[in-house]
DNA sequence: ACGGCCACTTA
DNA sequence: GTAAGTGGCCGTC
């Protein structure tokens, strides 16, 4: 609740008990601004995203302070601003932020308004001309620190973490994270009091603070760490040993200190407003009611209303003037949302999500903000390495074992010698059964101390590995214990080789990458730091990296442990907070029917592996090498000299520099381009050299990347090769495949096709490959309704032909090649969502020419044009589209105002829903298929997925039996949950080997 | 030793 | 114009 507090007669110092806030406004604008959904006031679409995200801010710190516990209420308060862009700063060095942007035109209305909104709230508004916020910031929080207050800094400025001390916090509230010295540490190397010392050396390219060249962040710790402090470290600079760094700092040192000036917050400016005056004052129900029904904030204005005991539906929305604001703007590009879904975004965790979150019409608590409070306990627990245990006995193995069952759940995680489950060996195993509560058991860890005798021996005083396993065994395979990890897949292979196959499970990977695809990365690492806040151990401060790694068998037990049971405890917590996002939105369905299952499936296909042919791989690198030595000699002849073809910057020199060939086209580096395209078009015009170029590349890739390095891949006990597939890789649903990535082995060429031939089945089998024909095509038929399509695949028409024919009026039968090929180009650019400059490009014709296709296009096809911009405005309103399963690909960026970054985040939209659902149809294909072929006589097996295609391994006599198999079970995969209102039509074919078979 | 850039491979 | 991964080069560590 609000404190109130009588300012009227006297305004006595702030003591012990007082707690002063200060809020960056300035800086709050601008980051709001960019990480919320833009939103529109309903009448004159007024831009208000940044105001609103500023008052739920405002209000929530008011209410509660910047902790949920109790008694951190603020007893002082006020939002600081900037006065004007120059400060006296710029007397000492003018280019200080000289290279700062306008703002842009729709955030210029909203920093009165957030003044205003500020005084609507009774919140003290300070600005002083000269001065920026961070140094009125500084001020009040010195004054108040001395006065023995605690002082809370509400911002997300690395610029005011110098002043972080015993007595000052600091909250980003955007981003939910608490900095204290710990976490300047972290980003500094340094503690809050030297803060200004690494910025002086390490500058700041933002502000355009020079600092010395060749030292960043990093650097510039380790030389305060060492010196001290900037006049030290400068006076001794000549005892620097590395040459380069010891001339920098000599010869800039007058720039570090000007820059050490510039990033110096003033602690004592003489302030208009003593900080005694900032109490907080009670809040003016009516005047804040007024404020937020001028701004349409609906939802905000009920909860203001309520707690101030104002009756909402009495108070007037107030006048709101706004210079410059009399045209909407309204360019079709900003839609209006519903102030209610808006106004709690800013709230939840990787909050610039646009999805349905807060509370109901009545006021009930809805499942986000239960998941938000849920995640603010299980933070309140900290991650502590040190509370972990480390089980050497089969009796506490089997205690942990007891509270699994006791839960109905445990985190669990695998520690192996290598990140190649095929090839690991089990280390050790780590359990959570609560949050902070997690252990460690090591099992195979040996003391190498490196000594060229010694070491390999098992460290004493670990359980036996099968001894544990034998405990373990009957918890892991329990239906009744739900065993939680991060990536499964890879457990579950490493245990599934040990004979334990895990069930019942969740992944908090999948889930995070269910309810949340697009937003980033779904790595252990990146959720903790997301959800919980916090940096688990790296992995690579416990094993090293490079060619110093060691494996996880030769870390001492006790750094393992703190490392290995953080990762179950983590994992935990994740589970926690993740799993209740499934409700709503058919979340639950996508995660159990899409992702959940294709643990077990892709791990046993990454099992499987599949053959190779080694002598045939290295025939074709011996031929690769002959045709690309006979071409090197040619090109060297060519180009008068000898030079490394292979470096495209010494390739541009000769073409553009020394031949003085037509270049042009120049990278985004400013480096010539010496792309396919350029060279196609320098051997078009008669040189010969460009071809030579481009043939002796080809070759290059397909020796390096193919015929060389498959071998290498190959495993030495199956002698097959096992791909790993990611299952939470890409924005759309797609698998991804690596090492080796299966996904792109060549087809298109000739030379490329006989790697393809590499790739066979074993004695007695074939390779059965079966592909969805214009399986993205049909998606977008049926998705978009679109008549003609959808007849011509019903009637099983040639679909490019056919879209000729719609577009240019000439018949099917005796079409011109030229044409049809223009229309596939069509087809294509529609999945990918179609631009004049990319159609052009594709067709090699002129923007204008490639603009008539696609308006032809879109009035032969009306209904692709509404498809495509439906799915803009719902990208544009929620901030994600979805598949024809329900699943999510959010576009979190969408609503920037770099149009070409809109326009690119736009198309990726319109292709998502495609893209994805063929890839939500394959998935459902090869869950089913497994359960098939498992369940069935046949002796198939499927090994790989490449998109539209999946390769089966069937003996000789079964593949009559297993073709027809497949293609039901692939051509019925949407059912019975949907049917498609197109047929979807698989081919396959058997042979020797994968180029045959395709 | 690592990361960015460029080039090339696939659906 | 969409979605991926890998290898060589080259500059900065």
């Amino acid at each position: 609740m609000i404190r109130a507090m009588s300012t009227q007669d006297s305004t006595p110092a702030l003591t012990a008990d007082d707690h002063l806030i200060l809020v960056d406004g300035s800086t709050f604008i601008f980051r709001a601004y960019h990480a919320l959904p833009p939103l529109t006031r309903k009448p004159d679409g007024l831009p208000v995203g940044a105001v609103s995200g500023f008052c739920n801010m405002l209000w929530k710190l008011l209410q509660e302070g910047p902790s949920p516990e109790k008694g951190d209420e603020p007893t002082h308060f006020a939002v600081i601003f900037d006065h004007s862009a120059k400060t006296f700063r710029n007397e000492i060095y003018p280019q200080y932020k000289a290279h700062r942007p306008d703002p842009p035109e729709d955030l210029v209305p909203q920093f009165g308004l957030i003044r205003e909104a500020t005084r609507a709230f009774s919140v003290h508004c300070v600005e002083q001309e000269g001065f920026e916020a961070d140094d009125l910031i500084a001020t009040y929080a010195r004054q108040a620190a001395e006065m023995g207050a605690r002082v809370t800094i509400v911002s997300g400025d690395k610029d005011l973490m110098q002043l972080i001390g015993p007595h000052v916090g600091m909250i980003d509230t955007m981003k939910n994270k608490t900095f204290g010295e710990a976490e300047v540490f972290e980003k500094f190397g340094v503690g809050p009091d030297k803060v200004i010392e690494v910025q002086s050396l390490a500058g700041d390219s933002v502000d355009n603070v020079p600092g010395v060249p060749g030292i960043g962040l990093k650097t510039a710790a380790l030389l305060i760490n060492e010196f001290g402090d900037l006049e030290t470290l400068l006076a001794q600079a000549e005892t620097i040993k590395q040459n380069k760094r010891r001339e920098n700092l000599i010869e800039f040192a007058d720039q570090a200190r000007v820059s050490r000036q510039l990033v110096t917050l003033k602690q004592d400016v003489p302030v208009k407003v003593p900080v005694t005056d900032l109490s907080v004052t009670v809040l003016d129900g009516p005047k804040a009611v007024g404020f937020l029904k001028a701004m349409g904030f609906t939802t905000l204005t009920r909860r203001v209303a309520e707690t101030a005991g104002a009756e909402a539906d009495a108070v007037e929305a107030v006048e709101i003037e706004v210079p410059g604001w009399d045209v909407p703007d309204h360019k079709g590009r900003i839609l209006e949302r519903s102030a209610s879904s808006a106004g709690t975004s800013a709230a939840g965790p990787g909050g610039t999500g646009a999805e349905k979150a807060g509370t109901g019409p009545d006021g009930m608590m809805v499942p986000q903000t239960l998941v938000e409070a849920r995640a603010h306990g299980i933070k309140a627990i900290p991650v502590d390495s040190g509370t972990y245990e480390t089980v050497t006995s089969l009796d506490r193995l089997k205690e942990w074992c007891a509270a699994a069952y006791e839960k109905g759940y445990v985190a669990f995680d695998t520690e192996t010698t290598s990140l190649d489950a095929m090839q690991a060996e089990l280390v050790g195993l780590s359990l959570a059964t609560e949050p902070g509560k997690a252990c460690y058991v090591p099992l195979a860890h040996v003391d190498g101390e490196g000594d060229l005798l010694g070491g390999g021996g098992l460290v004493p005083g670990q359980i036996p590995l099968n001894e544990a396993l034998e405990v373990l065994k009957p918890v892991l395979e329990d239906r009744s214990v739900l065993k939680i990890a991060q990536n499964l897949k890879y457990d579950w292979l490493v245990m599934t080789r040990y004979g334990i196959d895990i069930t019942p499970y969740d992944d908090t990977m999948l889930l995070s990458y269910t309810v949340d695809a697009g937003k980033g990365g779904n790595g252990m690492d990146e959720l903790s730091e997301r959800w919980l806040g916090h940096k688990p151990i790296p992995f690579k401060e416990v094993c090293g990296s490079g060619k110093s790694m060691i494996t996880f068998d030769k870390v001492p037990v006790d750094k393992a442990s703190a490392y290995a049971a953080e990762d179950a405890d983590v994992t935990l917590r994740l589970w926690l907070i993740l799993k209740p996002r499934l409700s709503g939105d058919h979340m639950a369905t996508v995660y159990e029917t899409l992702e959940r299952p294709m643990v077990p499936v892709l791990a046993r296909m990454e099992k499987r592996g599949i053959s190779v042919d080694r002598q045939m791989l290295s025939r074709l690198s011996g031929d690769f090498a002959q045709g690309m030595a006979a071409l090197e000699a040619e090109i060297h002849e060519l180009a008068g000299q000898s030079f490394n073809i292979g470096s495209p910057k010494q390739l541009g020199d000769i073409l553009f520099g020394k031949m003085n060939l037509p270049g042009g086209k120049k990278t985004k580096t400013g480096a010539w381009s010496t792309s396919v395209q350029v060279l196609d078009d320098l051997a078009a015009e008669g040189h010969e050299l460009p071809s030579k170029i481009v043939a002796w590349r080809q070759l290059s890739k397909l020796k390096s990347t193919y015929s060389d390095a498959l071998p290498g891949y190959i495993n030495p006990e199956t002698n097959r090769v096992h791909t790993s597939y990611a299952l939470a890789a890409t924005t759309t649903g797609r698998l991804s495949s690596s090492e080796p990535n299966l996904q792109n082995i060549p087809v298109r060429t000739e030379e490329g096709r006989k790697i393809r031939k590499a790739f066979i089945a074993e004695k007695g089998h074939k390779l059965v490959s079966a592909d969805y024909s214009q399986i993205e095509l049909r998606v977008l038929a049926h998705m978009a309704d679109i008549p003609q399509l959808k007849k011509a695949f019903d009637d099983g028409l040639d679909i490019h032909a056919m879209t000729a024919s719609e577009m240019f009026g000439t018949p099917i039968e005796g079409m011109d090649p030229m044409v049809r090929r223009r229309a596939k180009a069509i087809n294509f650019g529609i999945i990918y969502g179609i631009s004049a400059f990319g159609l052009a490009n594709q067709l090699g014709i002129g923007r204008g020419e490639a603009g008539d296709y696609i308006k032809t296009y879109f009035e032969r096809f009306p209904g692709i044009k509404e498809y495509m911009e439906a799915i803009k405005r719902q990208v544009h309103a929620d901030g994600f589209v979805t598949t024809i399963f329900g699943r999510k690909a959010h576009y979190p960026e969408v609503n920037t105002n770099n149009p070409n970054h809109r326009a690119f985040y736009e198309r990726a939209a319109i292709n998502a829903p495609i893209q994805g659902s063929a890839a939500d149809i394959l998935r459902r294909a090869m869950v089913r298929m497994e359960e098939r072929l498992d369940g069935s006589k046949l002796d198939a097996q499927m090994l790989l997925q490449v998109h539209d295609e999946l390769i089966f391994e069937v003996p000789d006599d079964q593949v009559d039996a297993a073709i027809p198999v497949i293609r039901e079970v692939m051509e019925n995969a949407c059912e019975p949950v949907l049917k498609l209102s197109v047929p979807l039509q698989v081919d396959a074919r058997a042979a020797h080997n994968w180029d045959e078979a395709h």
